[in-house]
DNA sequence: GCCAATTTAATGTCAGACATTTACAAACGG
DNA sequence: CCGTTTGTAAATGTCTGACATTAAATTGGC
């Protein structure tokens, strides 16, 4: 592991780049234990400050830990399900809200990998998932329900869908497409119409997976698709004539 | 934004979380910059290490990009499909090498979730896009290809599909989901026979996305995972062997 | 008015100190 | 002999102050 000092790169870039090189191809193990600040900053003939950075930029990637006190230091983490959803999930979100992604395509994209699971979901849900989701339709029927707090029922109900499939890399896959569409979906106002209409095909999805049928669900799916898009479709036309017209 | 200086966390990673939930709630947005570091330190009330290892967080996550001069400072980054693209393949590697994720279930997640852009790619995938997959085809047939550079075009091949879709959230998703197989796959030996078998099956899935047949794309992809899993489950049967019988 | 030198404001790096945490071992007391 | 306490060492976490480097803005000369 060598670094340029005369690069036009920050030395402490340049080092984790080196650390994460290792550890991506193997030659860093699980829980290996890195050498400790002062020895790497002898190896690299750099201060302190340099090291630390590196450690911290490698850090937020989950790549490795740190623990505090005598036989604490640096080791190569193994990165969990769960760490790599959430930090799917803020990239995904960001990447979406920042990038002027529209309604039609994020939604058309989320859909069409959720119709992914429909199968394997319908194959192999097991009854916690199917009374998660039953749960979760009964909780979207609730009076006075807000619209984030049915937002994230919605989220719910679907990642139990997706977990039905029994893949956990294909949920760690979905969580981004999924969880990253409800700030977009936050913007819909749900009417008690629309509530209505989207319970009634979730109540169909959780039919279609209780009878294993595989084409029911992705009929289903779709049409939650086409109909969820119709709704995205108007918040953006009503917002387009309230700047047009202010 | 405040910290709790007697939580038991560190101080940089707390500042780290702060400014994150800033940005992803949108208090923060795009190109806007962060007060200075010394600004910082006085509004944190924490030495500038500290807030700098809390900035390195960030960059590392790409939520923040710096620049140094006079005008210079830390801004909130927009983050770019490839920088997602490339974050999102470091993660799902290591989180596929390092959790003994089998060989079928990467392969299930994966083939699923291409066979879900199968009908869009078959819409409207452009004469670019099949140009590609043709050419990646030539070449995997050259003989004296190492198996490395195989695998290498076949995960291009596999984005040109992905990419007809002509959606950029799947692109991004899927990446992951492609790449990630890759030192999967690069642990297969690939005889002359069965590189013949996987090429012909490429050509199937090129002239189904020609012929614009979603049913013909999805049997062939269908078809390539079942192939593909045996090659697998080969090499890991050999595996168990040699270790039984060295 | 334009070009070059200077200033200035910011990040990048370094060195040294101290604080805090933690494992381990030694000393102590029953 | 065993358990508790205390100390010690090694590591990371934080602070301070200094200097290096970068790049924009300003100034000065022509």
């Amino acid at each position: 592991m060598k670094i340029d000092p005369s690069s036009p790169a920050d030395l402490s870039v340049q080092i984790a780049s080196a650390i994460r090189d290792a550890i991506v191809s193997g030659q860093l193990i699980v829980d290996q234990r890195l050498p400790s600040e002062a020895e790497l900053c002898a190896q690299f003939e750099v201060g302190r400050t340099t090291v630390r950075e590196a450690l911290k930029r490698l850090a937020a990637q989950s790549l490795i830990r740190t623990q505090r006190g005598a036989t604490g230091g640096a080791f190569v983490n193994r990165i969990s399900f769960e760490e790599a959803y959430s930090q799917q999930i803020t990239t995904s979100t960001l990447l979406l809200s920042m990038n002027a992604v529209s309604f039609e395509t994020a939604c058309e994209a989320r859909y069409a990998l959720e119709r992914a699971c429909a199968p394997l979901s319908a194959a192999r849900r097991s009854a916690d998932h199917l009374a998660t989701m039953r749960a979760e339709i009964h909780r979207q029927g609730q009076p006075g329900l807000t619209d984030e707090a049915f937002c994230a029922s919605d989220v719910a109900f679907h990642r139990a869908l997706v977990d039905g499939a029994g893949n956990p890399v294909m949920s760690y896959q979905l969580a981004g497409a999924v969880e990253a569409m409800q700030p977009l979906m936050n913007m819909i106002t749900f009417t008690a119409r629309s509530r209505e209409r989207i319970i009634a095909l979730h109540c169909q999805i959780a039919d279609a997976l209780d009878a294993q049928s595989a084409p029911e669900t992705e009929a289903a799916l779709s049409e939650l698709e086409r109909y969820t898009l119709t709704l995205g479709q108007d918040v953006m036309a009503q917002r387009a004539q309230t700047r047009a017209a202010p």
